[in-house]
DNA sequence: CATCGCGTGAAGTTATCCGTGAAGAGCGAT
DNA sequence: ATCGCTCTTCACGGATAACTTCACGCGATG
């Protein structure tokens, strides 16, 4: 089971915003794209998905760009994969009408599981962990 | 992050083999495909997998097939996903060294979490479940 | 109205998944 | 030894999705 690069990208991303969320100002895609090593114009595709889920907001213009549309500790992996793909974990087994019904509960089992744990993790919390390490180089 | 068919195949051969197992006679291909609806075909290549991994073993000639290499309790859902795929869970994430640290710590817990969530689902209680199920049709 | 930056669709290029087919190799029976 | 059964292996091809780039339109600001 492998997670697209779109998936890391788009955490990337919301990252990147919410450390630049204490400041109220918004991001252009050209500079976040280049802070996170992301090609730009892929990077535009997956903000339009982050925004139709409400995860981020645009605004146009000069002194346009993007910025989080609630706070970071609001914001979990599991809504970011939820964004770009539909869900956390899928497979095709279980809308499968030929696999056992145990195999299912199986899968299922794994989804929730996946599901619970990126739901634990936000962004908030990255961000401290960040915080953190700096705090440790300085000293 | 979706799981591919290959994965459910896999899962459904071992569970198919591991329902055989109490009779200790091999299966052939063709009717642990059909039994199990895999294309046959495909369903070769995925065998040879697990049987490179040691779940499986093989008998060849007339009166042969395939039966489980161990026991169906020792036999975890994550050992097939492992097999079929080099890991349960996986992201180039991991890899890339322009993906900051704190979000690839974010992905190992999720991989932690995936494989020992996987790790905990054996075959021999997946027998159990179904026939726990076969007798409540029975009453 | 000029400039800057988002918005959108399309196009193309890989990669991977999924499945098929045919020829090769081991085992048992006749 | 030969033949039939079954696994083994390799190679191919279509379909689908992932990834990336390009070109142009729209909105806001000054």
């Amino acid at each position: 089971m492998k997670l697209s690069v779109k998936s890391d990208y788009a955490a990337r991303a919301v990252l990147g915003l919410a450390r630049a969320h204490a400041g109220g100002r918004s991001m252009r895609v050209e500079d976040l794209a280049r802070g996170q090593s992301i090609p730009p114009n892929y990077l535009i595709q997956i903000l339009i998905e982050l925004k139709a889920r409400r995860l981020v907001k645009s605004v146009r213009g000069k002194e346009g760009g993007y910025l989080l549309a609630m706070r970071p500790s609001e914001i979990t992996l599991g809504d970011v994969l939820r964004a770009v793909h539909g869900q956390v974990f899928d497979t095709p087994a279980l809308t499968d009408g030929s696999c056992p019904t145990e195999l299912k509960q199986a899968w299922q089992t794994l989804q929730q599981t996946m599901d619970r744990a990126a739901d634990c993790i936000n962004f908030q919390h990255l961000v401290e962990q960040s915080a953190e390490r700096e705090k440790m180089y300085y000293i």
